[in-house]
DNA sequence: TAGCTGTTATATTATATATATAACAGAAAA
DNA sequence: TTTTCTGTTATATATATAATATAACAGCTA
């Protein structure tokens, strides 16, 4: 697992372990209907609780981008992760409303900011179309 | 006041408050120098208490924001806006990083994200030019 | 002097985060 | 069939954050 938990930081444990997975599947490096390790056996390997992981899982789930099966395991979801519709894009407006204020009042210019953004894009680029 | 907060939101009422006065000073309704209403009349106002209104205000001094002046009051800061360093940009690139993952997940484009990220730029269009 | 300022202190309540154990039901493999 | 593994549920505890409630203090200003 190329996870890795930052013990000292002040984003809880599970909110990592959510962005890990969800990064690992726009990078291509989790791919549709590969299965994750248990909650044990991830919570072990990483030191954490099973619950924290477990938190994560049915979050992650919830939100679409895995399939957990009672007992069975845990999938990242087989049919893909749904494509963005008005309630994410306004969810996520609100997400990047600070950020843009906070950064306009910091004399950033817009192209600066869009640079910055298409540099983080870059760092998916490879697989991954979505359908 | 144009401050509006929200006592349902699973924002904290301090981080609302922050977010609403950054917002302000982005679109230039908060201007270097003006003043803003002292802790007990903005809580008194809001409907919310002092330490909370004092905490939004400690920490917008501490992001170099405001400016707090112990009998006087508090200040929308009258040099402006220290700009954006690369300790700031990094921050802001780990901010955006996982909302740039997820849109990636949902099939979002990049031109896609860059045109909501222009929109919500042109919020903050009119005055504000840095110092 | 009276009223305002931010500040400090103390206490209480509620919620979020994380851990620790234990047990359960059901699928899968020995 | 028994064992092992799966997610799940329950309970308890510890810690941190968020928010409120009072009260008091020091210093500026009217």
């Amino acid at each position: 697992m190329f996870i890795e938990i930052d013990l000292e930081s002040k984003d809880p444990l599970y909110a990592q372990l959510k962005n890990q997975i969800v990064a690992g599947i726009a990078r291509g490096d989790l791919t549709p209907g590969e299965s994750l390790p248990s909650v044990r056996a991830l919570g072990a390997d990483l030191g954490i609780n099973l619950h924290t992981v477990n938190k994560a899982y049915r979050q992650l789930e919830q939100e679409g981008f895995i399939l957990i099966q009672r007992q069975k395991g845990v999938f990242i979801h087989p049919e893909g992760v749904a494509p963005a519709d008005e309630e994410y894009k306004n969810l996520l407006k609100k997400q990047l409303h600070p950020l843009i204020a906070d950064s306009v009042c910091r004399s950033m210019s817009e192209e600066e900011f869009v640079n910055l953004s298409r540099e983080l894009f870059r760092e998916f680029a490879n697989r991954e179309g979505g359908e």
